[in-house]
Parts: C-alpha cells; sequence; structure tokens
DNA sequence: AGTGAAAGTGCTTGTGG
DNA sequence: CCACAAGCACTTTCACT
C-alpha cells in the first residue's frame, strides 16, 4: 500500500509541509508533478489527515500539563469522553486496560485553574476517583514513521 | 503580546494551513498582506515553531499504543530520555511529579514489539520498574487556544 | 500596523512516453 | 506511473497612508 517513496514523503513533510515539490522531489528522485500525484494520493487514501501548525506550548499562557488516570465505574468510557471533550483544558483522552478506566491530558495556565478543573471531573457521574501527575518537563514529542 | 486576531489566525492554521491568506483575512477582517504580515510575526517570534501533517495514526501499521509510567532511581530523569530517544517507538517522554518519575508514550505494530522494547527498558540503569497501560481507544487530540 | 497594486514563484494540469 | 511545459493562483514585496 505505502512504498518506501511514500513513507520517506511522509516523514519529509511531517518535518516541514513548506518544502517545495521539486526539493522533495530531489531528495525521493522523481519530478514535482510526481511528487504532486503521490501527495495528493496520500490525502485521498486519508492517509494525509491535515495540514497543521506546531504552536510554542508556552506562547499561549498555558504553562501547566498534567495526565489524570480515571476510575471509572458504571458509565461507558465513550460518554465520559464526551463530557470530557466539552472541558476545552482535556486536551487528549484515550480509553486503557487497567484498573484506570481512562487517563486524560490537560493543559492549564495555573494550579488554580487545575484544581477548578478536577473539581469539575470529581462531580462527573462514573467517576469514582483519579490519579494527577504533574508534568514536570517534557523531554521530547515525534512521530515513528517506520520505513519498511 | 497576542491580541485576539494572532490567537484566531493560530485557531485556523492549526485546523488548516492551506487556508489562503485572502481567506484568513476575510475571516479576520484584514487584507492578506497583513495577514502574511503577522504570521511571519508569529514564525519569528517562535510561537509558530513548525509546518507539519497529521497523519492517521493506523496507516503506518502500527495498531498499539501504550502508556508506560517509569519508577526511576539515581538517574538523571534527563540522562534516562537520552536513551530513551533512541528508541524509535518511544514517541512522547515527560518526567513527572510522584513515585513514577517519568511516563513515556509509546507506539508499536504488535504486543510482540511492545514486549520487546519494555525488555530493553528494563535493563536500563536507572529504571527501577514501571506500569503499562494498554491504549484500547483514542476518544479525542486537540489543542486548546484561549481567547482571552 | 494596514492597504493596494504589481511582480515573482511555485502549484497544478494536460499532453506525451 | 512519471517527465516535460505552460497557465494560473497565491504569496510576497514595495510605496504609501
Amino acid at each position: 500500500m505505502l512504498d518506501e517513496i511514500d513513507r520517506m514523503l511522509l516523514a519529509l513533510l511531517k518535518q516541514d509541509t513548506r518544502r517545495k515539490y521539486s526539493e522533495l522531489g530531489e531528495i525521493v528522485h522523481l519530478s514535482p508533478p510526481a511528487v504532486h500525484e503521490r501527495v495528493k494520493k496520500l490525502e485521498r487514501a486519508g492517509v494525509i489527515r491535515g495540514y497543521t501548525i506546531e504552536i510554542a506550548p508556552d506562547a499561549l499562557g498555558l504553562s501547566l500539563y498534567a495526565f489524570v488516570r480515571l476510575r471509572v465505574s458504571r458509565v461507558p468510557c465513550e460518554e465520559l469522553a464526551r463530557t470530557l471533550h466539552t472541558f476545552s483544558e482535556v486536551e487528549e483522552c484515550y480509553s486503557s486496560a487497567g484498573t484506570e478506566s481512562m487517563m486524560i491530558k490537560v493543559h492549564t495556565a495555573t494550579p488554580a485553574t487545575l484544581e477548578l478543573l478536577l473539581d469539575r471531573i470529581r462531580q462527573m457521574p462514573g467517576v469514582e476517583g483519579f490519579q494527577t501527575s504533574i508534568v514536570l518537563a517534557t523531554h521530547f514529542q515525534r512521530e515513528n514513521i517506520p520505513m519498511d
């Protein structure tokens, strides 16, 4: 489905989408229209879901990250996820195997804001309790694009 | 530092960077060159760190996500982070407050690959143990851009 | 800082191999 | 599936407000 050239293009575009097609073509040894054709195909296939910017995490005045693991009972996780989606501070939401059935990543300006958020989460039906891990440092974030 | 128009532009570009400057200008009531000027300023200020693509998580044949919380002793977290960076399956790496001093997000093709990775992590000096949470569902991932 | 017009550049499409 | 060439749209710059 995806050959090596496709994977190289994905890796290159992941680094910087504003590379010229001619530049990409030189690297993968293809002409600009050929690169264009492949990229469009990746878009249509849904492999490339969208073109976005990476924003400096601290530029927006939100300095506090935390992971919260939720202990859930009775209520389906998907239903809780819909409620959590309405809290703008909740940036990621997962279901997981284990005692804590859900895990979220939250992003707030201050500890006080985090406390308010946790208060709201505590009141959600089905949430029996949670464990919070404050993030002290983000060492790296990246994406793994295997070339096989 | 960042006014409301800047934040709107960031939110719009986050959704789709291939919007035309004229299109952005209509929304924020500015001319294309004015939008251009602001975007360049955001780039120079480091608020916009880069332009990337979003890749469908399952398109690359990696179907298994897991969070691993590491119990660390003796060794500085930053040193462990450098070692973890050499494992391509480790996509995110954080230091956190609490009993488990570090937390990583890993992305592998199969449970067998995950096991091999955990074996390697287990052998790292300073890693006393870890707890693994397999991700069953990713409900949402997004970014919070406050408009204040 | 923002506007308007003009120039430059790369994207995009059609034709052909 | 890819290379070549041309039309076209957008980005980018410049002079001015």
